[in-house]
DNA sequence: GCGCAACTTTGACATGGATCAATTATGGAC
DNA sequence: GTCCATAATTGATCCATGTCAAAGTTGCGC
């Protein structure tokens, strides 16, 4: 692996209170990679070998069924992905594909589980990086359980400016096709969504969005902390 | 707490690998109580104070949002639930309620996160607990996302089935509509939704349920273990 | 910078579920 | 058993969202 990237990882929520040693032996063993755009990293059902964390570029994790598909997460740089599965040695639930030409580096689950046994700082950090996931599942159910389609976009976007930074405008940071099945939806549904939400507090360009009434959109996304709030400690 | 609970409990895999003395500890300073009911045990917003844990009757977490409500998750005995929020020391993501009378054994979140502390093989069991929990989240969601409000009815019948140890005839453990809202619809479509499996493989009396054609149903499902089996450890 | 493929938007239409309303069934309490 | 509240079913209708089709638009490769 890069050198560059370990500062990154080291400040990672999952890797911050661990001792040196143990980073170090972790990194020793894990082996960094770039794949190019929409390149399929692994696909569901398969045995979960490797830990995945996302040094750089965007990932889906997605689900597939019958014929059907559905982005189930979107990951962004820096974080890890699938530790449930590599926790309990089994399959993957979703498959991931590359969005962007990413960097990822690839962790061995069967080294991780070691050093897991062995630092209880890390075995915390598994914890709470476990719980805090449960919980994003959970917010994500109860949004798909409770909303309409236009008010889980009004919401996405009012969570996205936030998680930016408290920005007004920003550019999609994925495509749009991905962004609706995330949320639920066909391309053509979050395309109707959007423009619905013209008069309700946002400007519209392309992929570039700017809320330009952020009372008025929260009005209609029905924002809650309990559902929108990822910062999860409250 | 009644001593005959004990048993039940100290098999949960939360507290099988744990030591007595830190199980004894535990133990000592939770307490059990019974509730009648359609009993509200808690609401979402509230600090999670206790795990809980479902010794004998059984219990529906459910969001509420907007004036709509949405069964999350039914709990059967015996089982703990809201390890997540217990763990991490936040509010509570889903409310509670009885849906029977119910005996609950209610353990101080702050003594099960420095029994975690202090033992190794609490905090793996928690681990485990939280991966799995996680995991059943995402079964759920891809559930929702992917399948017709028939195609979960079915899968429904068809896991409870499974689990209650490979039956084909069963009545409903809990009342339709909060059936209907587990799985994400309105009791009149459930009620469609039965009625119209009736030639696809199920025979209905009122809240009993026979499959009369595995096969079939399986098909109408489109049964998935990636979805569908909740023994984790595949 | 051209051209093509992929993405997005828009329109018309179909449909799965929701909603509303009216019966019918069910299950305790007495 | 009878009564009454609650749950479940059934029917009619509506609406949000999906589907299908046809333009637009964007952006990448050569």
């Amino acid at each position: 692996m890069r050198d560059e990237e370990k500062p990154a990882i080291r400040s990672l929520p999952l890797f911050r209170e661990v001792s040196t040693q143990t980073f170090e032996g972790l990194m020793a063993v894990s082996y960094s990679q770039a794949f190019p755009p929409q390149l399929d990293l692994f696909t569901q059902g398969e045995r979960a070998d490797f830990l995945h964390i996302l040094v750089e570029g965007s990932v889906a994790l997605h689900a597939d069924w019958n014929g059907r598909e559905a982005v189930m997460a979107m990951v962004r740089p820096v974080s890890s992905f699938i530790l449930a599965a590599c926790i309990r040695d089994v399959r993957y639930l979703m498959s991931a594909r590359t969005l962007e030409r990413s960097r990822i580096l690839m962790l061995p689950a069967v080294d991780l589980r070691a050093a897991i046994r062995r630092e209880p700082e890390l075995a915390a950090a598994v914890m709470s990086e476990l719980a805090s996931g449960y919980r994003g599942m959970v917010r994500q159910a109860k949004n798909l359980k409770l909303r309409t389609a236009r008010e889980r976009v009004a919401a996405w976007l009012l969570g996205h400016a936030h998680r930016q930074g408290g920005v007004n405008g920003f550019t999609l940071p994925v495509e749009k096709r991905d962004l609706a099945s995330y949320l639920g939806m066909t391309p053509e549904s979050l395309s109707r969504a959007l423009s619905g939400l013209k008069t309700q507090g946002i400007a519209l360009d392309g992929a570039r969005v700017i809320i330009t009434d952020r009372e008025r959109l929260a009005a209609v996304a029905g924002y809650d902390p309990l559902i929108d709030e990822v910062g999860d400690d409250i």
